[in-house]
DNA sequence: CGATTCGCTCATCGGGTGTTGAGTAAACTG
DNA sequence: CAGTTTACTCAACACCCGATGAGCGAATCG
């Protein structure tokens, strides 16, 4: 009976198969973004990847540069609220980067969008320490610690250098944030 | 008239016009790839930058990845040898880039061949630098002072983070030289 | 069921790229 | 002054890119 119900929907509904094929376009461009950069990162890559047609992923998101703006978006909310420790924030740069925390910094040297994102993000993140620590040069100093972090993880998810990247994240986070803090104090009599 | 004087030499001679179109070519690339990096830039716009044919600048360097590799080459010497303190190495990167490292840095994070020659460079000067200080995790230590030079140089010079790029080279000097130290000294801080 | 929507594929276009080889005129050489 | 070398220009090639638009078949709807 059940004749209320159609007999067997297919598999997959239309909107379900679009938002799935979305999906997995969209991580595909995180992967590629993040790997190569976003020049030498090709609409026939991703599609590759993604196992689909190149003229859909534009079908999909437009052009190359929406795509690109789509795959950087940070998803919002926790981030902000465990920065306010940069001891939260190193333990969180020494693991491996989301894909698209990853593409954001692969291009983040030249790409305009990239760069400009990377900006307001560190800026509000200085905002947020220096208003924790006081003295004179309080947001410099804490523009210096959150660039410092900014250093390490370029040094040991994008150049592998040997001595942060071999680090395991448990030594990385006690040394670093040892030293950041220690740079952070506040002043001594000069 | 007056003939008789051989109107001497040509103004320029073959091989001294030979080498200054090819410094021309190399400073304009210098600058092309310290702005746009290596994907974005063209051999036509180095040629238009210094006022060449284009297949001049091939003909001078053989392709553009040879062009590259010439371009972000350092001059030996200086660097190491003020680099036994980092101070140094920070007064260094306060100040303007010179191009070719512009050229250098701008492309380390999508060019292997930049990752492969800042990994080097970053390396060496971790060495000299924990050779220096003592105790547990010298080297690592060490490692995420000179990162943290690294994160500022990005910060100043190519994400013009505000607080970061807007103050003097003193301030900068002064202010990130004492965090550094402290995060670099051993327990003999008190 | 028949008509329609729509996710998707296919073929193609225009444009910019790195690179090459022939040609030219000026600097050299004997 | 010839003859040779050579720094340089010009035109073109082959390639790959991002992007477009027509067509197809399956899901949707009245």
């Amino acid at each position: 009976m059940d004749e209320g119900t159609p007999v067997s929907q297919p598999m997959t509904s239309r909107s379900a198969r679009r938002a799935a094929t979305q999906a997995r376009i969209l991580d595909a461009a995180r992967q590629e973004f993040g790997d190569r950069g976003f020049e030498a990162t090709t609409v026939r890559g991703v599609a590759r990847r993604a196992e689909v047609d190149p003229s859909l992923v534009l079908q999909h998101y437009g052009s190359k540069s929406a795509l690109f703006t789509a795959a950087i978006q940070l998803p919002p909310g926790e981030p902000e609220e465990a920065a306010d420790h940069l001891a939260d924030v190193l333990k969180v740069r020494a693991a491996a980067l989301p894909p698209e925390m990853r593409a954001l910094v692969r291009s983040m040297l030249t790409v305009p969008e990239a760069s400009a994102a990377v900006r307001l993000h560190l800026d509000e993140r200085i905002g947020n320490l220096a208003a924790g620590i006081g003295g004179p040069d309080a947001e410099l100093r804490a523009a210096i610690a959150v660039s410092s972090i900014l250093g390490l993880t370029v040094a040991r998810h994008f150049l592998q250098l040997r001595a942060v990247s071999s680090a395991s994240d448990d030594d990385l986070v006690r040394v670093a944030s040892r030293a950041l803090t220690a740079g952070l104090g506040a002043e001594r009599s000069r």
